[in-house]
RNA sequence: GUGGGCGUAGCUCAAUUGGUUAGAGCGAAGGACUGUGGAUCCUUAGGUUGGGGGUUCAAAUCCCCUCGCUCACCCCA
């Protein structure tokens, strides 16, 4: 084989089709009636803000980022990540002054070079949740409730909310040192990559799975937030309980985008292997200022299609089926398709959906092919029916069939398909 | 980037452990039924055994390289 998908991308064939379509479904559904809208970003971006939003020292920026010249010799980027763009739209468009806060939702593929893996792939989908404009805890817990109530309507129930705080500017310094000074005695015990990262970002260490035992009893975030956040944080659990959402305080959970402040969060499914995280995201109350607009909190949240489908596929969750086809057009000889071709856009214009081969099958074959798309009816027509002016029209599930007239086949069949037999 | 496992028809898997012509089920096409689908039976097509090199009288099988898949580390959705 010459050519094949590249390596960790992957083909949407018409069967898993109806899984995407499934999820973009409920998701659109379910993300309107929590009053979000969507938004469109181009899916590449100057790199520097990707460089500049997600922090040079992130894995995501230092070795994971489609990065090109272009003609004119610009450095762009396929987005890793949608919330940058979203917040460079929103400064751009002065999306702020349409009302605040301003809730969003995006859609669509995103790009890291990494090493493929259960999932995890190099060309994925995020469903994007972005809310700008409100320091407000309540819109935290809003956000992870909305997204768990999606994920359990798609049919996942093996989840699990997992929260924590990652400071501010004020206290997460104080965190930092504190951190420091309680892990460098161990400093030969730490595994090799997370000996540079004491220095340069101490935090991350708490993520690896390596030096697990030594963070088991290190200094946690949460008994060093500031007031504000302390304050914020307790709102957040406060109003995840009003909603009922259940969660799980994790005082070692850290993300690894530099822009995250005060209240971070994952939502897990039990059934992943080791990338089981569905679902994450947390505050950047930093960004819009960071990116040259005004001083403004935000929170967000994404959701890996992928790593959904999985998780459905898993559970063993029953998706709804696919498209299926009306009128199936079985034609005997070129003379009757000559004749009886332009029916079929009679029926497509009143919303039927109708097949019409040109190529001589059998009318067995034909029957076949109907069968295997599913067809309701099969219109039969050949020589004899065509004299007459007259059409056999086939019940697929009950095998009855009746002569009618072609005059008459479009409002026919219309009538049988809007009696439900659709 | 590092490490383990694996690459055989479209799909799921065989091939007596190195033995001559690489098989089966599902799927596809056709037929039994010359103008009637799904069930049954029959027939047919479909393979450079991922690719390249090597060892051997002989390689799907052993060795090397390479590409890919997969799982884990790392990291993350």
């Amino acid at each position: 084989m010459e050519f094949k998908a590249v390596r960790g991308t992957k083909d949407i064939l018409p069967d898993t089709v109806k899984v995407w379509q499934y999820i973009e479904g409920k998701a659109k559904k379910i993300l309107e009636c929590y009053g979000y809208q969507e938004i469109r970003t181009p899916i590449f971006e100057e790199t520097n803000l990707f460089v500049r939003g997600i922090g040079e020292t992130t894995d995501i920026v230092s070795k994971e980022m489609y990065t090109f010249l272009d003609k004119k010799g610009r450095s762009l980027t396929l987005r890793p990540e949608g919330t940058a763009p979203v917040v460079r739209a929103y400064i751009e468009h002065r999306l702020d002054t349409r009302g605040s806060p301003i809730r969003l939702y995006y859609f669509g593929p995103m790009f890291r070079y990494e090493r493929p893996q259960a999932g995890r792939q190099r060309q994925f989908w995020q469903l994007g949740i972005e809310v700008l404009g409100t320091s407000h805890p309540s819109i935290d817990a809003e956000v992870i409730d909305m997204t768990m109530y999606l994920l359990q309507e798609l049919g996942l129930n093996e989840l699990e909310v997992q929260i924590n705080s990652v400071g501010c500017g004020v206290c997460r310094p104080r965190y930092k040192e504190a951190l420091i000074r309680y892990l460098s005695p161990f400093f030969k015990d730490l595994c090799k990559s997370c000996k540079e990262k004491l220095s340069r970002n101490p935090m991350r260490i708490l993520d690896c799975k390596v030096c697990f035992d030594l963070k088991i009893s290190s200094p946690v975030m949460i008994e060093f937030l500031c007031d504000r956040c302390k304050d914020h944080f307790e709102g957040v659990k406060e109003y995840l309980d009003m909603l009922e959402v259940t969660f799980i305080l994790k005082p070692h959970l850290v993300r690894g985008l530099d822009y995250y402040t005060n209240t971070c969060f994952e939502i897990i499914d039990k059934n992943l292997g080791a990338q089981d995280a569905v679902c994450a995201g947390g505050r950047y109350d930093g960004l819009v200022e960071e990116f040259g607009g005004k001083p403004t909190p935000a929170f967000g949240a994404s959701a890996g299609i992928e790593r959904i489908i999985v998780a459905l596929e898993k559970q063993g969750v029953d998706v709804p089926s696919s498209t299926k086809v009306d009128v199936y057009f079985a034609t005997i000889g070129s003379r009757v398709k000559k004749k009886v071709f332009s029916l079929v856009k009679d029926l497509r214009k009143k919303d039927i959906s109708t097949i019409f081969e040109w190529n001589d099958k059998s009318l067995k074959a034909s029957l076949r092919e109907a069968n295997r798309l599913r067809s309701r009816f099969v219109v039969i027509i050949g020589d004899t029916e065509l004299n007459r002016n007259q059409a056999i029209l086939k019940d697929m599930e009950t095998g009855e069939q009746k002569e009618i007239s072609l005059s008459g086949l479009v409002n026919v069949i219309s009538n049988l398909l809007r009696r439900g037999c659709k």
